[in-house]
DNA sequence: TCAAAAGTGTTCTTATTACACCCATGG
DNA sequence: CCATGGGTGTAATAAGAACACTTTTGA
């Protein structure tokens, strides 16, 4: 068959911005880069799409190999081309984005990789363009957890309403009534409340809840409205 | 410096969905492919990523080929990189999405390229992974116009509310309240009345109204919500 | 026994929906 | 003079926001 044969022909490499969540600040999991340029500077983990690779398969291959996770929340975000994004040669970057149970991942497999977990609003030097994917993955989570019962995917099975309730604090930079969270949160009925308390955090305790996984789905792609004015945010 | 000598490389190309509106019904600009694989075969309007272009200048570029038109909305759709997409050679796909008045494109240079408009709904047999940029793009469009003042790029600098609502129903195949709808859009303030009256499609005659640009460019991020409960949609 | 965090109810305000009549005009 | 499509108001309902006290219990 015919090839296109004199087109130009670029590399391609995914990036995975990984999200995690660890009850106080959400954070993002970074490494230190193995290889030249810029070999021991901070970057977002990523590699080269292989020849018999989808894009989608090359970012979970590299999400598990930082994490030893798979079948996480992943997304893809962003393709960026720009031809001189990396000095070396001209490479795209297709670029994903995940939120992970921070509890979950494997530390051994991350610290072969220096991998380590910044507060999203201390990030060190990175890398080339990963300075503007994260805040672009930033603002992606920011509208998409606005609307959708997202942020699930940063906490463990079982959860309470107050942590749940820090996490969107956390993410919106903003302070929330906890009747009103509570009331809107449980009228989703997303949520099935445990008969198990967690008492680490407080004296009197909080029940748990885990996700109602069956309508999890269902409304998953569903206008709900977790953050009362989203227009008004900082 | 160094290179990433031994990594597989692509050909990239973007693909651009283009949505118009003829006052009537939602519509999509096809070509027929004029090279080899599928030559003759509709096809998205297409192009290979060149040495110095990034993916968003070669969309551009791509988009003022087949309409004439520049400076019209456009944002990155989604990567599509599955190894087999294209039969001939792997070939990466960045799709970008726009909107553009329907009447402001170059029927001549369109005509070139033997393009056409179809229907959303109605589009015919298309090549390789075409149909899913389409199905995606759809549910973009409805998914943001929902929240966001988007619809109006696909109208004329004046257009009545009629022709609005008209657009909004087309696209979400429903019905909705003049009323309802005209106070949602109004309050908005996003519209200015103009003194001139639309004379073609009613006795009466319908005002016109411009876009309010500065307020546009404003609210553009805002949540609105013009369609009631997008939830139910069918 | 008290400090600290969890849990819960009511009122007010605002937004959304449903619904029906008059207006202007060209034919 | 009437058929056609444009334009407007109101009342009922639902959703969102503001707000404060009681409960539990470990130290």
């Amino acid at each position: 068959m015919t090839r296109y044969s004199r087109q130009h022909k670029i590399v391609v490499a995914v990036d995975c911005i990984i999200f995690g969540f660890d009850g106080q600040e959400l954070k993002l999991l970074l490494i230190k880069r193995g290889f030249e340029p810029e070999k021991g500077k901070w970057s977002l983990m990523g590699g080269f799409v292989q020849p018999a690779e989808s894009f989608e398969e090359a970012a979970s291959r590299v999400l598990h190999q930082l994490t030893g996770l798979e079948n996480v929340y992943m997304e893809q975000l962003y393709a960026f081309g720009d031809p001189h994004r990396d000095p070396t040669e001209r490479t795209a970057s297709i670029t994903y984005f995940s939120l992970i149970d921070i509890h979950k991942y494997e530390k051994q497999i991350s610290d072969e990789y220096h991998a380590e977990w910044f507060p999203v609003n201390q990030v060190p030097d990175l890398i080339f363009d990963h300075p503007a994917m994260i805040k672009m993955a930033k603002e992606k989570l920011r509208y998409k957890a606005a609307i959708h019962p997202i942020l699930f995917e940063l906490l463990p099975e079982k959860f309470t309403l107050p942590q749940l309730q820090n996490l969107y604090e956390g993410i919106y930079d903003t302070v929330l009534d906890k009747r009103n969270f509570s009331r809107k949160v449980l009228s989703t009925g997303l949520l099935i409340k445990q008969k198990e308390k967690e008492k680490a955090s407080s004296k009197k305790g909080a029940f748990y809840f885990k996700l109602d996984k069956k309508k999890y789905q269902k409304k998953f792609d569903a206008f709900l409205n977790f953050i009362p004015n989203p227009d008004n945010l900082k």
